[in-house]
DNA sequence: GGGCGACTGAAACGTATGTTTCAAACAAGT
DNA sequence: ACTTGTTTGAAACATACGTTTCAGTCGCCC
């Protein structure tokens, strides 16, 4: 079996192209002409263009939830050792930006898609990522709320949301902006500038006092997970 | 003529749609059926998708706007009075709570497509806002920069960006968010209760401490218009 | 009440999409 | 060299879409 290089260049014209336009936006015919391979090469490798749309996420989200992960463990390792709010955001930055050495693909792809996921419909999508990275995610939480200990963690939930929406957002329309921002000031801001723009915003964001006035909402704890995963391993 | 209540009723159906949806996964036949008006209607009416996608954003953008440059007009009557941050915010938020007395629409929607369209391709939608809405936007903008001097006016326009994203993607994803967080802390949170949740969150970002260690980005200017504008009035 | 313009209803059209089919090409094992 | 299983190529398929057409209907004005 030739390992087939097809799958890959799939994945690179599809991962670049979603980015570009969106899913519902970008047919199969577009992917595989930007390809080079045969248009029943998709259905062949990956099924549907569901999967493959899955397998875009997982190519590049696997990998980043590995090394953040690790990077988690390794500050976690020392024992108390409190883990500060901008190092947890650096550390996001940081793994978005070393998980990219693939050809041609800079973070505003990584970003983008990761903004697609939440706002287009594409409900299957949101499953997935759910089931597969949740754990991650809330892992992160934890944390963010050890490292911010005042702030309600009901309201921690919607200001990490909070950075997540400015962050996918700005890469979104990274390439409108960054065209605005052009003729606007006559300078050009590189993606990674904006990204460490992002971080006091979002950081100072974060540290601020709190605006929940009604007392039910303040202290609402987290509740412990006791549902049943949503796809049950079907033992 | 019957002013054809058949066109709000597809104004109203494509609306709540979009939302849920976005517009390519929105068809026509989904809009019509929706609101009990038969097919054609659509193109007859508006004349095309695209424009049936514009009437929906002018329906509320115009009154918003409106409405907005109404209150910066108030706020800048009396001389020398400077608009706080804090204010322009909440003006936003009041503007965008105020608009909205029509059937069903909360103000989720109206976030919702505005995240919308910025994040699904769609160029013709974004030209036209930009030639119908640009002037209130640059209007708006300079008033913040009057409230934060201190920040750079390139780092400023970055940082409304975080702040447009930050709303937008949380309303963009509002009704899953708010299931997750029912499940998770056992509370719901209120639309406007988010809404009341970000205006610290994002008041404190924009008065942090400028990012910017690049001279000469933190110096750039904005740049008087000299361009004619991109669809010239055809005298 | 007849004529006219605005509007609607049902059907068709042309095109683009995701998917399937099947024969041909290829690689590797024996 | 033959076979077997994998991968590709070109074409077809079924469906869904935006748009157009046109006969029909409604309301209004002279």
């Amino acid at each position: 079996m030739a390992q087939s290089e097809t799958v890959e260049r799939i994945l690179d014209a599809a991962e670049q192209l979603f980015a570009e336009k969106g899913f519902a936006e970008t047919s199969l015919r577009l992917i595989t002409s930007k390809a080079g391979v045969n248009l029943a090469a998709v259905n062949y490798h990956f099924g549907s263009k569901k999967s493959l749309i899955q397998a875009v996420f997982s190519r590049f989200l696997g990998p980043f939830c590995v090394s953040l992960e690790r990077e988690l463990d390794r500050r976690q390792a020392k024992p108390d050792s409190k883990v500060s709010l901008e190092e947890l955001l650096e550390l996001l930055v940081e793994q978005a930006l070393a998980v990219k050495p693939r050809s041609g693909n800079d973070l505003s792809i990584f970003m983008r898609l990761l903004g697609l996921a939440f706002s287009q419909s594409q409900g299957h999508l949101r499953k997935y990522l759910e089931e597969v990275y949740g754990k991650v995610f809330r892992r992160y939480m934890q944390l963010v709320h050890e490292a911010a200990p005042r702030i309600p963690p009901l309201e921690l939930f919607w200001r990490v949301h909070f950075m997540l929406g400015a962050a996918a957002f700005s890469m979104s329309g990274i390439k409108a902006l960054r065209a605005m921002s052009e003729t606007d000031f006559g300078v050009n801001t590189s993606i990674e500038q904006v990204m460490r723009l992002m971080v006091p915003f979002l950081a100072a964001g974060m540290r601020s006092e709190t605006g929940l006035a009604d007392e039910a909402l303040a202290s609402a704890q987290l509740k412990p997970r006791t549902k049943a995963p949503a796809v049950p391993s079907k033992a």
